[in-house]
DNA sequence: CACCGTATGTCAGGATACTGACATGCGGCA
DNA sequence: TGCCGCATGTCAGTATCCTGACATACGGTG
């Protein structure tokens, strides 16, 4: 393959075309809880992951850490989540959820699994398996930085 | 399902890393030929489709038609395509890449082909067309509009 | 003809994310 | 001990994209 070609056979387009329409879907159910997707995103990462660093939070979610220090900023102002003052150890500051974003991350996370499994009402069990596996394996491969295979 | 529960296991979540994953390396290709992703998608949509108006030209690249003003009126700076001053009918003004626009495109769609090529490589062609279309389908579905399913 | 809904282009403002840069803290190594 | 590489947090500036709003042009309907 030289060029892209047709769009509408390309990968790629498809690709972005689904996280598109993801992302919007993800926008509007959760604009009632007044959450953008990436505070909703760190929220649920943090939820899962209490006392990780902002930066390690930052890879998880795919944005650099100085956008995930703004996140943070916004998200501490809320009540949201905790963060120290100063690092118990090195120059991490461990975040938390406060009993706030715990509760409000449960209404998101619900928000969002309905857009999900709307987003994939048509797929047998085995395809969103498949599926699934597909993309990690094509992100893994484009950040192995093979130059060309 | 009611919440997102693991994100190792969640489609909505692998999407994201792809997606991202897949950004990052056409930022990173496209870098030398000065053209962010927004500007290439435009560039290729336009290739095949001469002459379809900013808004239909926004659709088509999942952004929205004020996005779409500020990377025309960039890419017109730079001589890679040409609007007329009037609408020839409507309101809409037919786009054209210019020969300079028809040339960059060229090697940037090689490069973009380059990095798809790379991303898929690890997949058979039938794996390759049936995430095509599930990529189509999850995106299809979640424009619908169905609320619940 | 007048009115209304729709689509397009454009301007203004704000939110968001990125690159670049700098300081701080840890660990390895001579 | 001193030096270097690396990771983290943070600030500043820039680029990008979004929502909101307004004017214009077409088509349908009374």
């Amino acid at each position: 393959m030289r060029q892209v070609g047709d769009l509408s056979a390309s990968v790629g387009y498809a690709m972005k075309e689904a996280a598109s329409a993801l992302r919007s879907a993800m926008d509007d159910a959760l604009r009632p809880l007044d959450l953008s997707v990436s505070q909703y995103s760190s929220l649920e990462v943090l939820g899962q992951r209490p006392g990780i660093s902002a930066a390690e939070l930052a890879r998880r979610t795919f944005v650099t850490r100085q956008s995930m220090h703004g996140v943070l900023t916004g998200l501490a102002a809320r009540g949201l989540l905790t963060r120290p003052d100063a690092a118990p150890q090195g120059r991490a500051l461990p975040t938390e959820l406060t009993a706030a974003g715990r509760d409000l991350l449960r209404q998101a996370s619900r928000a969002v699994a309905e857009v999900e499994s709307r987003m994939v009402e048509g797929l047998s069990a085995e395809d969103l398996r498949r599926l699934h596996g597909d993309l990690v394996r094509c992100a893994e491969t484009l950040r192995g930085g093979t130059t060309t295979g």
